[in-house]
DNA sequence: GTCTATAACAGGATAGAC
DNA sequence: GTCTATCCTGTTATAGAC
């Protein structure tokens, strides 16, 4: 950190750098390759040595959010798959490497509520990723049904948590998928419009309010 | 309905006609006006006669949309505002003309329901125009915070209805703003998702399990 | 690896005849 | 009002020197 940046760190760390700050201020279309070389200091040539395109450029950070997300949680660890659920789980690499208990118990405050939170702390730590990747998918065509694909996908553990409740006697509210569905829904549309509008938000508050308002919708 | 389709029916309609299918089918900014022309059996030059650019043409569907809500739930009748709920109530005229009363009680589960079923009711209805809002919405700028003030202007009315629960005593699972933003959050994500890919989905269903979710969540 | 310059190509919008 | 033809702008991607 001296005087002039760390432009040792490497043309393609400033790239990715300059990348995540335009995602999450422009958003991802608006974000031209030329803003990033530009906000990067470096030339349009030079982009293409490092990124096939701004697509790969995506890939490449959300490769990079993975790895840090699996380090944190650490293998056959507690609440990963919210991690995945947050976004992207089908978009990430093959064999997600969480292998997870489907009997925590989301009738059960403090684990709906770790489960909430999880997701909650992975938008707050990777939002500029998080938020390309949710524009990105939501600008694709709405005939193919990926919305609705990648959201079952992203609830899957979810699913099998409500799945494995229902298993045990307890009533749900409906459909285990569906209900998972609406939960993620829920959470990653507050949590996109929240965390790139709400100012005022405290994360505690509304992770609080979120796990309130399913406990009893779970549990009744 | 002759051989040759109603080309009577005039440009302008047959404009809006194939823009809706259009949006609907590969979304909103993959549309190009050529497209639409294309689609409509018409030239570039004359969509020009009708409408200054795309967003304009949206403007102009969703003042159809409008029109036929205020028809369908007639003025200072019941649930009008989750016709705005739905999105848009932001991009709307001026002077939203339903003054809705406060005092419904969303803890009653048939109120509830029916505030639910008239949401998604606007988005099954006007799917087409809706989709393309929403996207238009989600490809802005998220650095200028404009996700979270739309979710807050389009849950407005429900946020007024929680707020009037806690004045009678009610405890809510949180601030009046928050839920209401979690409860369209999940409403039109899910619709989002669902109508444009959730092929064997019952719409009954669906708001049943909606409701009961969000009836336990917040009544306890 | 990095740069400058430029090719190649959308796509939006307009001009002017009919 | 509608058409065809064209202009113009912005962006991606590549070529080729350093």
């Amino acid at each position: 950190m001296g005087v002039r940046k760390e432009r040792a760190a490497g043309t393609e760390a400033a790239l990715k750098e300059a990348a995540r700050a335009l995602f999450l201020e422009r958003g991802y279309a608006q974000t031209k390759i030329t803003d990033i070389t530009k906000a990067a200091g470096r030339s349009t040539g030079s982009f293409y040595e490092h990124f096939a395109g701004k697509d790969e450029l995506l890939d490449a950070l959300l490769a990079d959010m993975g790895a840090q997300v699996d380090a944190a949680v650490g293998v056959g660890d507690q609440v990963p798959e919210v991690g995945d659920q947050a976004l992207g789980a089908g978009d990430r690499a093959p064999g997600h490497p969480h292998a997870h208990p489907r009997e925590h118990d989301l009738a059960d405050r403090a684990q709906l509520r770790t489960h909430v939170a999880a997701t909650w702390g992975v938008f707050r730590d990777h939002l500029p990723v998080v938020v390309a990747l949710f524009q990105k998918s939501m600008a694709e065509p709405p005939g193919s049904g990926r919305a609705w694909g990648r959201l079952l996908a992203d609830t899957a553990p979810l699913r099998e948590h409500l799945a494995y409740m229902r298993e045990q006697g307890r009533e749900l509210p409906g459909d285990p998928e569906l209900v998972a569905a609406a939960m993620g829904a829920m959470i990653s549309m507050l949590g996109y419009a929240a965390m790139t509008g709400g100012a005022g938000l405290d994360d505690d508050e509304v992770v609080e309010t979120l796990t309130a308002l399913l406990h009893r919708g779970l549990a009744g």
